[in-house]
DNA sequence: CATTCAGCATGACGATCGTCATATGGTCAA
DNA sequence: TTGACCATATGACGATCGTCATGCTGAATG
């Protein structure tokens, strides 16, 4: 096995995706250690030698996955005109597509609650989730943070009702209603879905 | 043992109960039949002569919490006058106090993603969330079912992202943002916290 | 008072959980 | 070429998982 000098974190980092796709598409607890390094092409007993335990790994991934998004977020509010950058932000996250890919959904739509329960992973959530609000903050018309912080709760419930749809019809009026009521009322776009391989949230 | 008529459906509910508050404390995965028994008063080996598997514990018990919280809404929603049911529906749901008391929070925010995992369960949830935003509906000044299913899209998502705050600063500015924008704006009220012993949701 | 039987307790099954000790074997330095 | 090193594999630990078979017990029925 080679040694070059980032092999370990390359691997290290397949753990993390990997480990990032199985806790969204299954849940935190429905998800072993060795489900996880099978996922990453290995077998299960060299897991703590990259991580102490499976909850520093949680802790982590949840982290790394919406700061990544976050990050997204503000590229995309400071790089064009706040309509056009509203939009994408918005049409991509309320897009059929992001409902159904829950396995790289936003974390804040798929692991909410089950990171909500672990404190330790909550101060890195929360900063990403002020980054988030800070970025919508910058494509509002009406700029407050109050305003950025209800549109941010309505795109979040608005993906977790949407998931909860027995039905099409009733999953894509959810995120009608929402983009409804987060965009302005001029601006009746089909929402571009964007093409990027990235995750929506 | 007494076999009076209804002994065992009331061990059933108290089974279903106690379910009912660890999922939503500890999440789904994270909690055995024999924890649940043990809350019940009552030992494992029991459990299978009141439901056939835990997943359809689990479903039963997400299906009538929610089912619960949806006929509440809509009997606040046909009593008084739209303003004071409205204030009262949006009051109690974006209130610290649900937020704090995760075991008896709404099921959409405390088990939303993990349900929205086992299809089987998503048709009963999915008709209530249908009830619950006709409810809203009816006490909407414009009471159209796109503004409904925004305003619960938006009271879902405060109230998980503000159980994700590391603050409760920022968890009151999630409330009551998101009070902002559900509510009218000539009503900013302090949101009388109900005092019912049900759960906000 | 005797009998029956439903409701629950007891105990066990194989499987899987998170974690760790140790073996292996490929890769780099000398 | 040889030796050391380290990332990963192998295998095992006790604990707990969901599920089921069986035994006990006391209330209801005659």
């Amino acid at each position: 096995m080679r040694k070059a000098n980032d092999q370990k974190a390359e691997t290290r980092q397949r753990i993390a995706d990997a480990a990032g796709r199985l806790f969204r598409q299954h849940g935190i607890d429905a998800v072993g250690v060795d489900a996880i390094m099978h996922a990453a092409g290995l077998t299960h007993g060299g897991f703590y030698g990259h991580f102490p335990s499976k909850e520093a790994l949680v802790a982590e991934v949840a982290a790394a996955s919406l700061a990544r998004a976050a990050a997204r977020w503000q590229r995309i509010a400071r790089a064009g005109a706040p309509g056009p950058a509203l939009r994408q932000i918005v049409g991509s996250y309320l897009d059929p597509a992001h409902v159904a890919e829950m396995e790289r959904g936003c974390v804040l739509t798929t692991l909410g609650p089950e990171v909500a329960r672990r404190p330790e992973a909550r101060p890195a959530i929360a900063a990403s989730v002020r980054v988030m609000a800070d970025a919508l903050g910058r494509c509002l018309p009406a700029g407050d943070e109050a305003c950025a912080l209800s549109a941010l709760s309505t795109m979040v419930g608005a993906v977790v009702l949407a998931r909860l749809a027995d039905s099409p019809e009733l999953a894509a009026a959810i995120l009608a209603a929402a983009q409804g009521a987060v965009l302005p009322h001029d601006s009746i776009s089909p929402a571009p879905p964007e093409r990027s391989a990235r995750s929506a949230g």
